[in-house]
DNA sequence: GTTGAAAGATTAGGTAA
DNA sequence: TTACCTAATCTTTCAAC
């Protein structure tokens, strides 16, 4: 589906827009040392590959009034019945990411709430949608969370 | 430091960019009912309340060389000196965010690398770099990473 | 908050290497 | 194909109200 960056300019482009997604089509040009148009062209082509999925403002939780993040291992129930955990989980808005992971648990999970109680009655509600077992980690304090950024050589 | 949503418009504006990073102030003024100056005011509100903290272009792991995901739990191995381990796995490119935790475990990192040889060399100058030792878990997939969005009522 | 006009950015269509 | 040029259209910005 994702094809990988092709050269140089497509890693400059990508870069640039990673690191301001609001990026005008001239400053990247300039970055990138391509006319606009060539720039257009390239950045379209990123769109079009998979490369870059999207444009987001990055919106601070605690504003939303979601100050409570944590981490939900969850195991389901019975597993000899239909494993739909992860499309039924992401019907909650409150739940951020889905992962399968390897280990003793099936799925992690990041979730974000107002307050504990609001955490409970979401637990409780996973616990039913999906018919798992849960065991939550609570995120005490954030101290970054940004791109991954590829490794410089 | 950051100020909550204070009316509907606000919380218009941000859900649009959230969706949307590239969404143009016309775009804007239409979905929040107001004139593009008046649009214009209230996202650079936004952005200086610090509501919005940026924008980010979405980019695809797997493009940028990055296909291998993990989280990764880790304890000072030390608890008597002190705890510079977010600010020195911050350095590391491969860490894409750091919390502090509640449990057993001190800190729990998401890392992205592209192999599992990449893992295992990222895992050992993380014990060195931060003097801890580490518990991870392997990301066989990933159903979705998402905003946070807040609860509706 | 609105309007409006100037500056700047994007787009599409055409041309050349 | 890939990059570039140009002109029309949109977008952003900032003044005045």
């Amino acid at each position: 589906m994702t094809s990988p960056l092709e050269d140089d300019v497509d890693r400059t482009l990508v870069a640039q827009l990673a690191a301001d997604g609001r990026a005008t089509l001239s400053t990247l040009a300039a970055a990138a040392g391509l006319s606009v148009s060539a720039t257009q062209a390239r950045v379209r082509r990123l769109e079009q590959r998979g490369v870059i999925r999207g444009y987001a403002a990055d919106v601070d939780p605690e504003a939303l009034g979601l100050p409570l993040a944590a981490f939900v291992a969850i195991t389901p129930l019975d597993p000899a019945q239909p494993d739909d955990a992860p499309a039924r989980l992401a019907e909650l808005d409150a739940v951020e990411a889905c992962y399968s992971v390897a280990g003793e648990e099936s799925y992690l999970l990041l979730v974000r709430v107002p307050s504990p109680r609001a955490l409970d009655d979401l637990l409780t509600e996973i616990r039913q949608v999906a018919n798992v077992r849960t065991r939550t980690t609570v995120v005490l304090q954030t101290f970054f969370e940004r791109a991954a950024r590829p490794e410089r050589r």
